[in-house]
DNA sequence: GTTTGTGAACAGATTCACAGCT
DNA sequence: AGCTGTGAATCTGTTCACAAAC
């Protein structure tokens, strides 16, 4: 009844003609995988108000807009979670869920850039659960070593590779101008982290086995612009 | 030859069963519009290099990392762009994207919540081809009411529909904690405000006619984080 | 009776491949 | 000859609808 650290059941319909070494969940669609952090935010918010029923698709539907079809159909990527005729224990998909999104145990990232975005990053309380520590910050602006934010020290870029292997760090968060991002996300993959999370407006490369997420404001703003003149 | 101000060429092939007014173009998929800001970006960048040949969908495939035939289609969606045997040209397929993306004007926004992310927010140069202008600046806590920030001071929330109103306020950027984020989305929609950026890390209600765009740090982390568990 | 988990149907987006224009 | 624009084919993701489980 408890599914509580495996990625259960990869289901496997119609694998591709097999790839190699395949270490990998067949096939779950990115969307899936974050939708899957709203579900989590739901069931802790729900936990935190002490609700302790069973949760239905139905109501999850509810609670997150998505439909409840989506909404099994996402959980059922990864095992069987729920209890036909009953629902989903609040308790033990918020673990499951845990397990999966691999938030079970805590990361350590590294900040690089410390201008207006990093520094308002690095004090963001919205590293939700507190699994997520930024523990070293990162600069080239030699202007900019040494100064200090709450218990962190901005250091030279130079110095990345050493503080990661030091506190293991694994993510990292890129907050540079355009222009010097890819020097930036080399040095990053030469110190040997492989997730990174970028916020400068720039195409980037990255070698395969390292991932690479974007956040940009322009488009986000340019696709409401979009939006609000063509309707 | 040039291709200016209006979207041309809502093509419209299987036209729905006539869902009363219309005055939108058919049906363009969210994706095909995030990637005409980067088309935008890379035409920007090209431009501003001095580079003046037309410009295939081939190359804009190298740059972008999306398919030809994607960028092609694309741009199709919104009307012809290109010459046959030729390419794209560089300046009027800018003008168009602007004209597309409803950036050849000026944006009025409103920020609302002026903590560390929100500060950081009024200072990020972000907003590409300063088009888009933060205009005014509010936050329900009083004790941050006249605070400046550059040439804007801290309102009370209270004065965001007159200040809307007065600077012809058309978006506004939601940078507050989550537990206030749907009191404020209510205020902001009672302004007129119909395009809103979303920070806070909560499901929101819009009415219809009101977009709403979020950003949610959670999901990206935690997606890197489920990206870097099951490799 | 209720709700999950899932094949099958459907819808939507991407890629193929080529006719048509320059 | 070269490259766009686009039907048709393919691929991917979502929804339907119901048998299986409780």
């Amino acid at each position: 009844m408890e599914q509580t650290l495996k990625v259960a059941k990869p289901p496997m319909p119609n694998m591709p003609p097999a790839t190699g070494h395949m270490l990998k969940v067949p096939k779950i669609p990115k969307m899936t995988v974050r939708r899957l952090s709203d579900y989590y935010r739901i069931l802790r918010t729900l936990e935190s108000q002490g609700d302790t029923e069973p949760l239905s698709s139905e109501k999850m539907s509810r609670l997150t807009g998505f439909t409840a079809a989506q909404v099994r159909r996402d959980l059922a990527y990864f095992g069987s979670f729920g209890k036909r005729g009953v629902g989903y224990d609040i308790g033990d998909l918020q673990q499951s869920l845990r397990s999966i999104l691999g938030i079970d145990h805590p990361w350590s990232l590294a900040l690089v850039g410390v201008g207006n975005l990093g520094t308002a990053l690095l004090s963001y309380p919205g590293y939700r659960a507190q699994g997520f520590h930024i523990v070293a910050a990162f600069d080239s602006d030699a202007t900019k070593h040494g100064r200090r934010f709450g218990n962190l020290v901005v250091r030279p870029l130079e110095d990345l590779a050493e503080t990661a292997r030091e506190h293991n760090i694994s993510m990292a968060i890129v907050a540079v101008p355009a222009s010097e991002a890819q020097a930036v996300i080399d040095t990053i993959v030469a110190a040997g982290i492989k997730g990174i999370l970028n916020f400068a407006p720039v195409k980037l490369q990255v070698p395969p086995g390292v991932f690479l997420e974007k956040v940009d404001l322009s488009i986000e703003i340019e696709y409401l612009s979009y939006l609000l003149t063509n309707s």
